[in-house]
DNA sequence: CCGACTTTGTGCGCGTGTTCACAAAGGAAT
DNA sequence: ATTCCTTTGTGAACACGCGCACAAAGTCGG
């Protein structure tokens, strides 16, 4: 379930304010969802819950992490060594949870050499002795959109099974491999079309007349 | 609809490539989606292909570019200056779809003053006066998660309705206002969900005989 | 002008996910 | 111990989105 790591992150927020337990009606209005769902949600993990009281929030910080396989660590591979690249090097929320940057990769190699958040920036050539020397399970693309599907290749044929992708376009990949996008300009898109909609009439009247 | 922004992409790299005529076939399969579900979704829009033939490609561009008021450009400000407003601020794919960043905002005035792709990084008391000068519409939160709530109500009361947030918090707005987060650990985790799954059964095995 | 072929637009059935509403279960108080 | 109160876990209705499959519509060659 994708919204699992919605509820850890609201149940790590309540633990570091000391609350012990909590009911899914709270959790639930803090994680942004129907209180029923979340329950249906934690159900099928198992019966974590105590009727009358609510859920332990540190046993269920646990349970979901070890669902969600965060009790082991993950070796990522960042290539793509641009802004997005270092943003995401930076990034603290990785390695609270179990995920740590294995390497940075680059073409560039005046780049190559360099250090960023602890890491010497190696050139893409690396790629697959990286993956293989760290056992690297995912791989992420910060690259411009034209060398996507290349390093994508790469990653796959080298053994790595899950990409997250941060290039704007649509990576293919052979059964078994997952594939997460992030595009940021997407999102920009989606809330553009629904500012429109909501200074809309007029505005659709304007449209209607123009054309 | 989500998937407008997706099969715009794919209409511009097809223009780009002088495709002037596209089937839905094709184009699905370029854009990664069934194509009966594309045909669908292009219908709510119109009636804008031609039987025996497909959809014109620059005319399919216009469409869509106009149903998510792409033809009217945003003024987008940004707040938080670290590696992720940087990366944001240096993204091409903004000003390429009709946004355009009216300002950069950061608290740590020892980064205020400087120079980011062009535009004077500016001191957060003036977000109130930025949004009102420049129209600003569609806020971006790249501010540590402590910050953001504060950012956003900051926003919401100098009459930003659309809140794109990079904060790793769930942001509570009133009614009307349109808020989209985009976490990028959350996506690590669900890969990591799947990664955990594909290895499975033995590693399950292992974790319910340790238990 | 006509027939064969291509491709759109859409009606329909299906599966998934969401929500309501309630019974079962545990805790607290007397 | 019994009763009341709170909260979970879940059955059942509902809604929605997806994809198949096909008829309508348009093109192209002869």
């Amino acid at each position: 379930m994708a919204r699992l790591p919605v509820y850890l992150r609201a149940l790590h927020a309540l633990a570091e304010r000391g609350v012990a337990t909590v009911s899914s009606e709270e959790l639930a209005s803090v994680a942004g969802v129907n209180s029923a769902k979340l329950r249906k949600d934690l159900s099928h993990l198992g019966s974590y819950g105590t009727r009358g009281v609510g859920y332990d929030v540190e046993y269920l910080i646990y349970q979901i992490s070890r669902e969600l396989g965060l009790t082991q660590d993950w070796a990522v591979a960042i290539v793509g060594v641009g802004n997005l690249g270092r943003a995401l090097a930076n990034y603290g929320g990785f390695a609270s949870r179990g995920f740590r940057i294995a390497a940075l990769l680059e073409a560039d190699t005046s780049i190559v050499g360099s250090r960023i958040a602890g890491l010497a920036v190696e050139h893409i050539d690396k790629l697959e002795a990286t993956v293989k020397q760290h056992g690297v399970s995912i791989g992420v693309i910060a690259t411009p959109a034209a060398a996507a599907q290349q390093v994508c290749d790469r990653f796959v044929a080298a053994g790595v099974t899950s990409v997250l992708n941060f290039a704007p376009v649509v990576l293919t990949v052979p059964e078994g491999v997952d594939v997460r996008k992030v595009d940021l300009s997407i999102e920009l898109q989606i809330l553009a079309f629904h500012e429109q909609r909501k200074s809309g009439a007029e505005r659709e009247w304007i449209q209607a007349v123009d054309a």
